[in-house]
DNA sequence: CTCTGTGCAAAGCGTTTGCAAACGA
DNA sequence: TCGTTTGCAAACGCTTTGCACAGAG
């Protein structure tokens, strides 16, 4: 808990309790959107306003300590950053899994934005489709 | 306009006018938000309620003849569907400009989640920065 | 002690829903 | 004609705003 409010107070900002677990909330989930963050922080300290939350996650993406992850068609959830990853992205039951990418992908793809005379800071890459699980209910529902 | 219409035949749905002036204005508009679809389709047709619209963007969505782009910070835009390309977001003016993505890249990046027992549909790309126009604005104000 | 951050309640806004009339096939 | 689509209005839910109190530096 004081790694997070060490990062917080390294980036300017106060080091609440609030902004602590909310780091280690999210951190623990990987992926999550604002409702599980609410419950799972509301868990460990009832009185937290959603309000406060929703600043929070706001500054903290300002800082780059956390990412927002938008989405089509759910949720957008937020993650701790970390810029070289895509997102697997379920189209039945819309979990989201990291899938590492070469730099040199991500590199390319900056390059082709430059020669655009475009001034690249972060590339998100999410890859839609369909997750191992949900493929094999859909096989399973078809034999029978 | 009647490519519209015949496009949208194909696809099952009926051919009304409302969807074809759709498809038309945002084709034109190569990325466009909801109010402003909204507002050119209205300075055409003017009763078109955006109900109508909410319902046939999700249902041109679905037959993939137009695609949703969601993006960090700033409205959904929909464009009308193709694979290969990636978007570039200003994180200042809000601006979205299409950049050509060598299929390889993508290639690349598919058999990653392969990999994963993942099955990909379609990957999306964005890639945040600064576009040249704001760029040039922000030098010339330190200049000053 | 000062100023930022928090909690609670209310307001705001984009999106969805319900239903009767209009329209395409 | 029949089922889909449309327009209008109301409902809904997520997000933002306002303000007084609490807490961090």
């Amino acid at each position: 808990m004081e790694t997070y409010k060490t990062l917080l107070k390294q980036k300017g900002l106060k080091a609440t309790g609030q902004r602590a677990l909310m780091l280690k909330t999210i951190e623990e989930d990987g992926h999550i959107d604002i409702d599980a963050l609410k419950e799972k922080m509301q868990a460990v300290s009832p009185n937290i306003s959603l309000n406060t939350i929703y600043l929070n996650l706001e500054q903290l993406s300002n800082e780059e300590v956390i990412s927002k992850v938008s989405l089509n068609n759910q949720k957008s959830v937020y993650e701790i950053t970390k810029h070289t990853h895509a997102h697997l992205v379920c189209k039945i039951c819309g979990s989201i899994e990291d899938e590492p990418v070469d730099l040199n992908l991500l590199t390319a793809m900056k390059e082709g934005a430059i020669a655009s005379s475009f001034k690249p800071s972060f590339v998100a890459v999410n890859i839609y489709g369909i997750c191992s699980r949900c493929e094999n209910n859909q096989t399973n529902k078809e034999k029978k």
